[in-house]
DNA sequence: GATTTTACGTA
DNA sequence: CGTACGTAAAATCT
């Protein structure tokens, strides 16, 4: 059924979809089924009246299979066909007779048709001019069936729909009026430094740098002091430097004298343009007051973090990104006064919600990052040249064993032969991946796990000599990396790489050596990373961190006093007395914990694991190599030891209906926005990680504070602290993070205290306890 | 050459 | 239907 825009002829807000569905195909009317059911939500959160709104779509007829590539004639959806055409000449002699004050586009098909572009994600929540109809204001934004699917779309959404209601009531594109100085001499630059610093009405200044790799060359310097005032400084072009020696002295004392003062700064990402500009001239910023990308983080968790985005939702600007192609310093001058302009919004955001603690928090990890990210850790080649030749050794070895078993020379890190080799050559059953759900299609997959099971299937030696042999590749990928010359390697942590507010570890851009991520280094080869020269390394982790939040919060007196008689002992009496698992294995069967054998121990380990996270069937048959009856015999036996377990489940879903939120326990609050059993798995693991996470960074920083000059710190892994300092101060520096690690958080009027536990070593790879 | 998928290392 | 990450290599797209 033809399916017309409807609404009053003189609506000042034009909603534009893609096209009719199957509810909108048999009433004849557009935006009626789920997707419409949620537009109206949408709507009314953004004080938008759907009656008082034009509703249509730019397909008039639902398209065969509901795809709307039908009705283009190539693949990348820009050349329309014939009905297609004839829809879009309806749709703009509509607009052009309603004149509205706005268009809405929702999704791509709408901003392609009102605009002539793609890239909703790019373009949503920025003012554009139609292309169809000249002159009409055009926001897009995500139609609401995308938001069905992905339910992290909905809040950038509704904050769009607000923003075209603003700019519902007037007509015409506000002009973006700026003030921006590109290319300034250097006496120009030299005063806007000195009115920065003297002038009394500026009291922020938001900074951001361009560079050049590799070596991280600053080839824009971009300063503003309001959302419409900046200046931006090209220092080099191609690799010539724009200014003599003399006058690049002259400009850095200028920023320099500018960034120490303590006048307050802003920057987006600080730890990298703050590490440049130390690194490369020297100058420390003194007063980091807002990093944008942190705020971004604590008030809106699991949302894209960077300044594209940001902006988006914080101001009402066109998009402006394209430019780093075509006029670098427009663009820089403008990451720099956006930058300001979403500082102002985030200000009154981060009071909105009432995060401010939160996010002081992350801010006051920054010193302690940057010193992470500057510092390094050295290795020790030899180790390193020993543990290539034998992983090499490895690879040949296990790559001749399979040549000789197949007689096939192939690429065994190929899925798609290892495919054909076990599915089709040697007609094993064929192993699928888990589905997310049970509509999704079924994937083939020749992971580890479906070796492990071919092996028991078929008893042939050939799925395990594959895992060997990936295995060893594998481990070769971490020992292929350069060094500096000082023989160090280099990680960024990033203190919003996480929804848990953990850190990240990843490539380090301004150093880039290393095997970039130093959090997921395999245990085999960790001796390879060394302490400097006459140190010692000084390990310390939080001992079950996770187990003993999980047995305050589901208030499990047994557990809670296991780990409280528990600590404070040594490590021997801990697994003797005191042992999480021993207890698990205890309930389960029913006999005293003394009794309990290894094995017996071992299979309560692996269902706390399993299980403390809801985990099913699949994953203790992979963990103990069990079958599916033995496993959910085990789960039962688990569950009765841990009735409690249930009760907490049940109250995070509580949690989440009510609010959609949880808190932690240092009050961290995180907003859920998925839907379904994903949802609930990774909420039920919200509370224990993040807790935990972010003890030992506050930790972290206030052991940086107050010994960061006498102790270096070396690594970051979660739950664990690296040190390095020289083996006489053992002692000593095992006092120091005792003293910083172990701190009471009240839970429900009691006091939680997770211990710690010492491993020191001359090598990261060989720690020896410490006591 | 750019982007997506698969697999796998860590806590 | 463990969770949380980042990266290398292969596969696929354009």
């Amino acid at each position: 059924m033809i399916v017309n825009t409807e609404g009053p002829s003189n609506a000042n807000i034009f909603i534009v979809g893609e096209a009719p569905g199957v509810d909108e195909d048999i009433t004849g009317r557009p935006f009626i089924g789920a997707s419409g059911r949620l537009l109206d939500t949408l709507l009314s959160q953004a004080g938008i009246y759907r009656h008082e709104c034009l509703v249509g779509n730019v397909a008039r007829e639902m398209p065969r299979d509901n795809k709307i590539g039908v009705y283009y004639l190539d693949s990348k959806k820009t050349i329309p066909n014939e009905s297609m055409k004839r829809w879009i000449g309806e749709l703009e002699m509509e607009i052009k007779k309603a004149k509205p004050n706005i268009v809405i586009a929702l999704g791509n098909t709408a901003l392609h048709a009102l605009c002539g572009e793609h890239g909703i994600d790019k373009l949503r929540g920025t003012m554009m001019e139609s292309t169809l109809v000249p002159g009409v204001k055009v926001l897009p934004t995500n139609h609401p069936a995308r938001i069905l699917r992905d339910w992290s779309a909905y809040f950038p959404t509704v904050l769009d729909l607000r923003k075209a209601k603003t700019q519902s009531t007037f007509k015409g594109i506000p002009k973006d009026v700026r003030n921006l100085v590109i290319n300034p001499s250097k006496d120009e630059w030299v005063a806007y430094c000195e009115f920065l610093l003297n002038d009394s009405s500026v009291n922020k200044i938001s900074l951001d740098i361009e560079t050049l790799q590799p070596g991280s060359h600053i080839s824009w310097f971009g300063m503003a002091h309001s959302f419409k005032d900046a200046m931006s400084l090209q220092l080099i072009k191609g690799r010539t430097p724009q200014f003599t020696e003399n006058e690049e002295i002259e400009i850095w004392n200028a920023i320099s004298n500018l960034m120490e003062s303590g006048k307050k700064f802003i920057m987006h990402n600080a730890s990298y343009d703050a590490s440049v500009i130390f690194l490369n001239h020297g100058i420390t910023t003194k007063n980091i007051w807002m990093d944008t990308m942190i705020a971004g983080h604590t008030c809106w968790t699991e949302m894209p973090k960077n300044l594209g985005f940001m902006a988006s939702i914080c101001l009402t600007v066109p998009a402006w990104k394209h430019l780093s192609g075509q006029d670098m310093g427009t663009y820089n001058a403008l990451d720099a006064a956006n930058t300001f302009g979403i500082a102002q919004f985030m200000e009154k955001e981060i009071e909105r919600l009432g995060v401010y603690d939160a996010y002081k928090r992350t801010m006051n990890q920054l010193d302690s990052i940057m010193m992470l990210g500057l510092q390094g850790v050295l290795v020790d080649e030899d180790a390193r040249e020993k543990a290539f030749i034998d992983t090499k050794d490895s690879i040949n070895e296990a790559k001749e064993a399979l040549k000789v078993f197949t007689k096939q020379d192939i690429n065994y890190n190929s899925p798609k032969q290892i495919q054909k080799l076990l599915y089709v050559d040697m007609e094993f059953p064929i192993q699928y991946k888990r589905r997310a759900s049970v509509h999704d299609k079924r994937a083939i997959t020749t992971d580890e796990g479906a070796m492990k099971k071919l092996s028991s299937i078929t008893n042939s030696p050939l799925p395990k000599m594959i895992t060997k042999y990936k295995k060893a590749t594998k481990l070769l990928t971490f020992l292929k990396f350069k060094t500096d010359e000082k023989g160090r390697v280099y990680t960024s942590y990033n203190p919003t790489g996480t929804d848990t507010y953990r850190w990240s570890s990843s490539e380090n851009i301004i150093l880039p050596f290393g095997p970039k991520n130093l959090q997921n280094i395999p245990q085999k080869i960790r001796n390879i990373f060394t302490p400097d020269e006459g140190k010692v390394i000084v390990q310390a982790d939080y001992v079950q961190a996770e187990a003993v939040v999980m047995a305050y919060l589901s208030n499990d007196h047994i557990q809670k006093k296991l780990f409280k008689d528990g600590f404070g002992k040594t490590d021997a009496e801990r697994k003797e007395k005191y042992d999480i698992h021993r207890l698990t294995a205890s309930l389960m069967y029913r006999i005293p914990t003394k009794d309990i054998s290894s094995e017996q121990r071992f299979i309560g380990k692996k269902l706390r694991h399993s299980l403390n996270y809801s985990g099913g069937p699949q994953v203790v048959i992979k963990e103990l190599e069990c079958s599916l009856h033995e496993a959910k015999k085990l789960i039962e036996l688990f569950k009765r030891a841990n009735p409690l377990l249930e009760s907490y489940y049940e109250g995070i879903k509580q949690e989440l209906r009510q609010t959609r939120t949880l808190t932690n326990l240092l009050g961290r609050k995180r907003r859920f926005f998925g839907r379904g059993d994903d949802l609930y798995r990774s909420a039920y693991a919200y509370k224990p990680q993040s807790t935990i996470g972010e003890m030992l960074n506050l930790s972290l920083v206030n052991f940086y504070n107050k010994h960061g000059e006498d102790v270096d710190i070396l690594l970051q892994l979660h739950d664990a602290i690296y040190v390095q300092c020289l083996e006489k101060d053992v002692p000593i520096v095992v006092g120091y993070l005792k003293e910083e690690m172990i701190w009471p958080i009240k839970v429900n009027h009691e006091e939680m205290l997770i211990d710690v536990d010492f491993k020191v070593g001359k090598n990261w790879g060989e720690m020896e306890l410490y006591e």
